[in-house]
This record gives structure tokens, C-alpha cells and sequence, in this order.
DNA sequence: GCATATTCGCGACCCAGTCTCATTCGGCGT
DNA sequence: ACGCCGAATGAGACTGGGTCGCGAATATGC
């Protein structure tokens, strides 16, 4: 968890970015997750502190990191968004747990091919595209699944 | 248009669901359009035909031939959502132009051993997945891009 | 035609997310 | 250590998509 929220301190130096309180907040918000989370829960999280986190920073924070690359948008099955945290490393996708909210990122996976065959096939030429994987995690498969947080 | 409207016609038929007036105002509104529309402008065409169609009517509706799979929810890519008509063949993807909207089905690519290459090495049972194409189609490529609508 | 369950439409309502703008505060220069 | 200044915050109003509840309307089977 301090690793998670020391990465997102050195990501927001490096950007030039200043270092708040909220945004600290934020950021230990995130951490203690382990899986997806709405905006609704880090606000509420934030409201906990002593000293809460207003409404607009937690949407212009999330912004913020998910810019920065460090969280990305997941847009459930239900019709809501949620955010994962992620390594700001290249292209991947989220893998996401239905029952516990867990995600984990697989890489590329030869879907570039893919991509270009469609392109040759219909004469689109594409700019980006959205994977989102959602199924039952290993340790949820067994009978007793565990509920999400 | 009307080999449209006749499609969405049938399936409520053979649906058991009732064929009424402002169900065929939505299906000639989501004919009407060539790509991706919005509710709002589901609800907008429907307002100036002589006999308005209610918000909560054009919801409903939407839901319902999305359940039928006469139409699908799509995430743009700038977040907020729209839907495009489709067959209700098999499970296929959308590709959607950014600039006019125009959406084409592209059936499975190869995906499935790829998503049980994924299953193997993660221990994921996947039970969903959402893929979503986004960029220019032939037509917008060329220098003068058709404007959406 | 009639009965009746389905569907509608209106309007109130809810909730996520945005905007504004006065106030605060982080980080740099000295 | 101090002060400056632009970046960032927060409170709350606002917007816009979408839902709900309920009495009125109507499509369908008979």
C-alpha cells in the first residue's frame, strides 16, 4: 500500500504537479482497495478524514491520475464506472473479478494482428479500442466466493 | 429503413411484447440514423412527431431492444454512452467511426483462444468481455470528413 | 366490442459529475 | 526563514442522464 501511494507521489512530482493533502488522501484511498472502486467510495473515504476531501477535487484527482496513466476507467457490465489501479506501463487491459472486484492486467495479446486484419477488411483505420475482460477469480470460483471488500 | 423498422416490428412480435405507437416512433427514430445515436436524440426525434413520446418511454424502449439485442450499449471513448442498431446474430463487436458515427459489426476474431490462453495463465473463469473499435471509417479518412448527422 | 394486463406519460425525483469563484496552500526564489 | 504567485481546493449551485410511481390509455385475446 505505501508502495502503491509512493508511486503515485513520484508520478505526480515528475509531472510537475504539486503534492496536496487531498491528493495524498486520495491516493491512500485508492491503496486501501483492492480491486475496482467508484468515485463514490474514494469520496466517501475521503470524508472520513478529519479533514474531507470536497466533491470536485476527488473527480478532478481521479482525472488527474487516470491522465497520469496510474488508474484507468472501467466501465462495469452493469452500465456504472469504476476505476483499477494499474502500472503506468504500456498498453494492457483489466481483467476484473465480478464477485470481489479484483483486477489484474494482462498485456498485449496478439490482438494487433487482429486489428489489422480488420482494418485491411472493412477500410477503417483504427485509432483505439476498448478491452474489458469480467469473469470469477480463482479464489471466488471455489464455494465460498468472497464478497467485495 | 423500413427493412429496419419491420425487423424490430417481428421481434416484439415473436417476443410477446405489445406493438404500440411510441415503440415504432423509437424504432423509425433509431432507422433513421446511420451510426451511433444517443437517447437524447432518440427522445429529441421523437418529440416533434405530432404525438410526443415521454423520457421515461424512450428509456424503456431503448432497454427493452437492447434486451432483445436489436440494439447495444456502446461507451465512446469520451464516456458517454450511446447505442447502435445491430443484428441480433451472434456475438459480434462494433466498430464506430469517431467522425461520422457510422458503426459496422465485425463478427469474432479469434478472440475466444485468446481469452483461454488468458483463463489457463490467470486462473480467471471469464464470463464476459466487451471490445469496442473506435476510428475513422473509409469515407472520413478522405480529406473532407462527413460531419456526424 | 369487452375485459384486462401491458404500456404510457407526466412530473417528481435521484445521483454522478461539472462549474464557479473566493480562499488556501505548495514550492520556488531570495 | 519569508513571501509570492499560480496551482489547487472546497462549498454549493447546477446540469443532465436516467429512474420511479401512479393514474390514464390501449393493444391484444376472446
Amino acid at each position: 500500500m505505501t508502495a502503491k501511494t509512493d508511486s503515485i507521489v513520484v508520478a505526480l512530482g515528475s509531472a510537475g504537479r504539486r503534492l496536496t493533502a487531498p491528493r495524498r488522501a486520495v491516493a491512500a484511498a485508492i491503496a486501501a482497495h483492492e480491486g475496482y472502486f467508484t468515485a463514490e467510495e474514494v469520496l466517501d473515504a475521503s470524508q472520513t478524514r478529519e479533514r474531507a476531501v470536497g466533491r470536485a477535487t476527488v473527480f478532478r484527482s481521479l482525472e488527474l491520475l487516470t491522465a497520469l496513466g496510474l488508474v484507468e476507467r472501467v466501465d462495469l457490465p452493469s452500465g456504472d464506472h469504476a476505476y483499477v489501479a494499474c502500472e503506468p506501463a504500456g498498453h494492457h487491459h483489466h481483467l476484473v473479478c465480478s464477485t470481489c472486484g479484483r483486477s489484474t492486467e494482462v498485456a498485449e495479446l496478439g490482438l494487433d494482428r487482429t486489428l489489422d486484419r480488420i482494418e485491411a477488411s472493412t477500410g477503417f483505420q483504427i485509432e483505439s479500442h476498448r478491452l474489458e475482460l469480467f469473469g470469477q477469480c480463482a479464489g471466488c470460483q471455489r464455494i465460498r466466493p468472497t464478497t467485495r471488500h
